[in-house]
This record gives C-alpha cells, sequence and structure tokens, in this order.
DNA sequence: AACCGTAACAACCGCCGCCGA
DNA sequence: ATCGGCGGCGGTTGTTACGGT
C-alpha cells in the first residue's frame, strides 16, 4: 500500500464502504428481486448513479451503495453482453490470463461487454478445471511436467505485452466508466426488468481501440504453445470451429479482419515485425501515441535506452531501405 | 420422492489506490 | 503531508439448478 500512514481505524471506516449497516440501518443482503432491479434501473436511467453511497436512499432502496453499484456493473448494466463464451472469448481469456494473470479488470477491458466478474466466474467454473484436467497448470500455463509452454522470445514479449494490455485497458475503462457516471441512462422500457440484458442495447458500443498488438501478440504467443491445436481446441470448447480458423496468423487478422486498416502504416507495420521480428512489438509501442498518457511514457526508461540503441543509425536505415519507404524514425521521450 | 454432489453464477467482503480537502 | 471518502479489484462464499443414485 503506497499510502502507509493510514491508520487501523480507518480501515475499520473503510470495511464499511456505503454500507448502511455502519451507519445503524438495516440494510438488505442476498440476492436482488425484480422490484429491486427495476428501483436502480430507474434511477439510473433518470439521474445517473452519481455518488453509490448517496444513491440508495434516493432511489428507495435498503441496499448499501456498493451492491448498488455491483448489481449495476454486474448484471442490469444494458451494455452486457450475457451467455456463452464464444470460441473466440475463451481463447483471449486463456492468453491474457497467460500474460496478465489473475488481473480481471484488465482482462475484461479486452472483451467487449463482458464484465470482469463474468470472465472470473467463466475462468473458475469452466477454463481453470478444463486445463487442470489436461495436466496444465492453470497459474503457469505450463504443463505439470515442468515443461515450458512458452519460448524465452515469447517471455521476453509477454513482459512488455503485459504492460501494454494494462494501458490499453487504462484507454478502453475511462470512457466505459464514466459511461453512466453523471449522466442518465437512456433505455427503452423492458417490459421486465430481468429482461435487461437480453434487450439490445440502444447504446452505442463501448470505445475500443485497435488492439493490433493484441492481435500480432495473440498470433504469436498461440504458435509457440509446445502443445498441439488439438489440445488447444478442446481445451478452448467443444465447437466445431476450424482450426484453420483458430490459428489463423497474426498477418492474417490483420489482412482479413481488422478494422482500423490505414494502409501504408499497416504495410510498414508488417514489413518492420518480418524484419525485426520479436523486437516489433518495441517498434510499436514507439510508434502509437496511446502508450503516452499525459505525455508520460508507459513504459521504463531502460526500455527507451535499449530501444533507442536498436533504433540507432543503421538498424533503422536497413528496415525502411528493405521496404522501400522513407520512414523517420519514431522519437523517444526525454526523461 | 428424497438425498447428494456438482456446476454455474450472483453477490459479498476486505483491501487497495486515487483524489480532493 | 495527511486524512477521509469513494470506487474498483480480486478472492471467496452463498444460492440455485440440475443430474445421478
Amino acid at each position: 500500500m503506497a499510502k502507509s500512514g493510514r491508520s487501523s481505524e480507518k480501515k475499520k471506516k473503510q470495511n464499511n464502504n456505503g454500507n448502511m449497516a455502519a451507519l445503524g440501518v438495516g440494510v438488505k443482503k442476498g440476492p436482488w428481486t425484480a422490484e429491486e432491479d427495476r428501483k436502480l434501473l430507474a434511477y439510473i436511467q433518470q439521474f445517473g448513479h452519481g455518488s453509490w453511497r448517496s444513491l440508495p436512499a434516493k432511489a428507495g432502496l435498503k441496499r448499501c451503495g456498493k451492491s448498488c453499484r455491483l448489481r449495476w456493473t454486474n448484471y442490469l448494466r444494458p451494455d452486457i453482453k450475457r451467455g456463452k463464451f464464444s470460441l473466440e472469448e475463451e481463447r483471449t481469456i486463456i492468453q491474457l490470463h497467460a500474460l496478465l494473470g489473475n488481473r480481471w479488470s484488465t482482462i475484461a477491458a479486452h472483451l467487449p461487454r463482458r464484465t470482469d466478474n463474468e470472465i472470473k466466474n467463466h475462468w473458475n467454473s469452466h477454463i481453470k478445471k478444463r486445463m487442470t484436467k489436461m495436466g496444465i497448470d492453470p497459474m503457469t500455463h505450463k504443463p505439470k511436467s515442468g515443461t515450458q509452454l512458452l519460448g524465452s522470445n515469447v517471455n521476453h514479449m509477454a513482459q512488455w505485452e503485459a504492460a501494454r494490455l494494462e494501458a490499453e485497458a487504462r484507454l478502453v475503462q475511462k470512457p466505459r466508466n464514466n459511461y453512466s457516471n453523471q449522466q442518465p441512462y437512456n433505455l427503452l422500457s423492458p417490459s421486465s426488468i430481468h429482461e435487461v440484458h437480453k434487450t439490445p442495447t440502444t447504446l452505442p458500443p463501448p470505445y475500443l481501440p485497435c488492439l493490433d498488438v493484441l492481435k500480432v501478440w495473440q498470433g504469436t504467443l498461440w504458435s509457440n504453445y509446445s502443445i498441439n491445436n488439438e489440445s488447444l481446441q478442446s481445451l478452448i470448447s467443444t465447437s466445431n470451429v476450424s482450426k484453420k480458423n483458430s490459428t489463423a496468423t497474426s498477418a492474417d487478422q490483420l489482412r482479413n479482419n481488422d478494422p482500423c486498416d490505414q494502409g501504408q502504416t499497416k504495410k510498414l507495420n508488417d514489413q518492420i515485425k518480418t524484419q525485426m521480428g520479436s523486437t516489433f512489438e518495441e517498434f510499436e509501442f514507439a510508434n502509437d501515441a496511446s502508450n503516452f498518457i499525459n505525455g508520460d511514457p508507459l513504459r521504463s526508461p531502460d526500455f527507451w535506452e535499449d530501444f533507442v540503441d536498436l533504433m540507432d543509425g543503421s538498424g533503422w536505415n536497413s528496415i525502411t531501405s528493405n521496404i522501400g519507404m522513407l520512414v523517420t524514425p519514431p522519437a523517444s521521450p526525454v526523461f
């Protein structure tokens, strides 16, 4: 904890955060009723959630603010996708978990319209068990025999990629979390509140940045798993999605699916990727403005030193000359 | 029909970090 | 620099549904 000066008394207070019981008022727990859902939804529709702490009283609920917030974010929010996880979603979860561990909110940021709670539950009740059955340690993503699934170069990439994914998650989460902060929700009125999650949302999809690096990463990581594709397939799902689909390369993904295709930039990236191999990630990071928040780079000075060395003089020149394009090298920040 | 084990998922709890006073 | 309020996160528990005996 960064703020070490906090007293235990304060902690006690915090643990009762938003809890009406702390105020001596009876607070309801347990499953939410349809009536409670209706009240919560109606209030947020009209006023936005505002302060969660004060919401229950205003909305006429005998719940704590925290409970209301959880009910909203994990169940009532209209931009939530529910139901079975697709093959692609499961694969993304496994890959991101290999990189990030149990950082469910970060993982959720890369799965549009899925909540961290849902992903966590799905991991614990489905994926984790399947991995264990297959003799794979779900925490390390390695076979229990100890054989490494990831090559060393991939591990190196993983370090950077984990940082990258977290940074992207921050970018994703900000607009999504602010979605209803102070603004009333403008929804259709479903006949049953408990059908909210089945009702197609009238809201625009949450903002998601283009995850080129994730795509590249996925292709690389997947091809570096030493277990065969049939095993992976059974690990992910029993569905009949073709092996060809499931093992599409990052280049294929960029070529076929990339909604953010920017012509020459993509061509350059592809060429550089070929030229640079695993160091492509470093290039992309430096070349992406979203890796800087308020002007601060999301990577360490050490990284930039390495990167500048890499890009210095002949390295960059050989890449650009092979591509046949005149491109200025990405600038490194000043520390 | 009753009981039991398991799966799935909703909800809670405690801790932590951020931010404004 | 410190404190308190607040929201978010991850771990855990509780509840319900369902299938097998």
